[in-house]
DNA sequence: TATTAATCGAGACGGTACGTCAAGTCTTCTA
DNA sequence: TAGAAGACTTGACGTACCGTCTCGATTAATA
């Protein structure tokens, strides 16, 4: 008795697969999502055109692929024992990963490809999930060590830390820091507003 | 004496400028930037494409235009008398915005726009400078009123409260609620976490 | 008391009649008629587009304007008492017409015009009619005086005559010289064979 | 070991090169070379416009390339044993050309082409070079059989037979019929001028 | 080991949008 | 009212890219 074959031909090259997001993420990085070419990304992976929509259908899946294939790499998990550390370390990788790779060119162009194909959309989460799972993750933790408040709302709460170096990379461009980062978690954690509470302490210590 | 005209020939029509803007906002709306063709405006306009032309010399060119022409429509300027106030004010209505207005196509439009012609970007901020202006102005009269610390980075704190709303925007696509703006503003104004100084005088209470 | 004018307003330029049929013509040889261009011929005239559409409806009526007013002047008429003189005559005149003066480019130009708008067809034929009377003029005085037979028709002599000059300029592009003027003219009047009665009288003057 | 394979890649579809130049023919007949239109020819043809221009850089050499497929189709090469009755067929034959085919059409717009682009002229010729090359065969078998002067200019006596009915063709539009032809061909032979030579003959009929 | 079938590079193909250019009309201002 | 300047509609031009297809050649499992 022999095993139904599971595909008979010639298999495809996964050298290629790995040429063609490559070639994908350099031509996004260096032309955008506009200007990227399905021919060049072909031509870059030294491949042909046919060769790249035998595996993505169109130009907007491609570049799903390709930034989906680079976002979830490594995101940390901090556990410092202060959700001041921990929030320190994430708001910290996501400047580096925004400052030292290509995102800062890959999620402009990930947007642009969902903008597109907004079948995409639920595919394109997969990209920033997991560094909010991280983070609500840590919010979490914070909430059983009483370091915040147990009616806080989490999704919030990560809206109002992420939400400031996403503007900063998507719409004012304005340059993304480590300070930054800091003074960014500082404010989130102590808020903007000097407190009654604190007026008191002065009022005491006079 | 006859004064020398400026210039000769036929005037431009002006309600053609207008209609061209409207048309273009129409389609970024229905159709999005990707999808948005320089006929179709043009049709839709009642107008020769190339009377299109004369006018901006390409396509992000047109409708970056029509961007900041819909941009800088009565952003308040408000003066509550607490920073509290006056945050709750801005961010409500940036959410009419968001969700009232076409501006939910338009700002990825514009982002798009920009990504395909980098020249445009110092152009582009015209279309989100005046609603930082009125929050820096709002965060300024706080310090004066000393309900802020006077060391603090008003740069940053406006993307802490602006960043959220335009993450949900552009990329998590989470609804913007009036309730998620009040929520924020209280987290940022007042911080997440649980401070020191307020267990004090809890405990001075009892 | 003032007489009523004729016709009220201001009068036309004359000057600009002629300025606008020569900058034609100069266009015409330049660049030929399909890269004549309306705008082309206003600014080499020095007048302004509708102007030229004020004299002249279109393209077309405006080249054929310009070939007819350059046509018709001084066709040379000869009378030398011989139809081989009188020929040689034409012949040579119209090879300097087509050598010396634009003639080479306004001819296929007035083709092209006629091609496009078919009624000016009948107008078109006055820039050849002169030329052909002419050679009636000749062939008849000819047929009087016994020189051709008088069953000639003459029509198709003077395509006999005329044709070869006009196959060269329009179509094979060969060179026009006065040497192939007059020995086209010895063809056509001698004709191409040698003659069963030329070899009679040779064999009588033995 | 396997041969190198000359050109790597899908193969033109030959059917389409003919469509294309049939679909060009037809729109140059019923609507003239200045309003064929690329897009027209593609529609017709049942193929996209760049279908069309990847075979030909533009309109002129395309409207070329459909002049020559269907020029040099079947010229006769007569040999009757006289000059009288080989011209007779070859101006018969060109008469049939100009008035059964669309060739009344195709030269005007074949000669249009290269007015507009000039160093299509080299290529054009090929157009009827064909044509005079049979002429110049017929009058030097004539020219071998002593029926013409050994002196005759070849060159200058094709343009004497081909040269009337061009004129008619291009530029008097008169009609061109076979009786055309005979007399024209008839002229060209005999010449127009009542020679002494017959003169003498019939003083000797007397 | 020979067959089979899918993969690969190259490039033709239909379609659609881009941005340019010319024709011919219309409007505004000046002389 | 003529004339100059130039806006305007229409529609063709020639280019670029998308996504599909066909071709010939190669490669790897199966028989």
């Amino acid at each position: 008795m022999s095993e139904i074959s599971s595909t008979p031909g010639r298999k495809r090259n996964p050298l290629i697969d790995e040429a063609i997001l490559e070639a994908t993420l350099d031509e996004l990085a260096e032309r955008g999502y506009l200007n990227l070419t399905m021919d060049a990304v072909a031509r870059r992976a030294g491949v042909g055109r046919p060769t790249v929509y035998r595996r993505y259908p169109n130009k907007p899946a491609l570049v799903l692929a390709a930034c989906t294939s680079v976002a979830a790499r490594h995101v940390p998990s901090p556990n410092t024992g202060s959700l001041g550390g921990d929030v320190e370390v994430l708001l910290a990788d996501l400047t580096r990963v925004f400052t030292r790779t290509r995102a800062a060119q890959i999620v402009p162009a990930l947007l642009s490809a969902r903008d597109e194909h907004p079948e995409l959309g639920a595919a394109a989460e997969a990209v920033w999930d997991e560094r909010r799972r991280a983070m609500r993750e840590v919010l979490e933790h914070a909430r059983t060590r009483g370091e915040v408040d147990s009616n806080l709302d989490i999704e919030i709460a990560i809206d109002l830390l992420y939400g400031p170096l996403y503007l900063r990379l998507l719409v004012t461009q304005a340059p993304i820091t480590g300070q930054l980062a800091s003074g960014l978690a500082d404010m989130a954690l102590a808020g903007l507003t000097v407190r009654r509470a604190e007026n008191g302490l002065e009022a005491k210590e006079r």
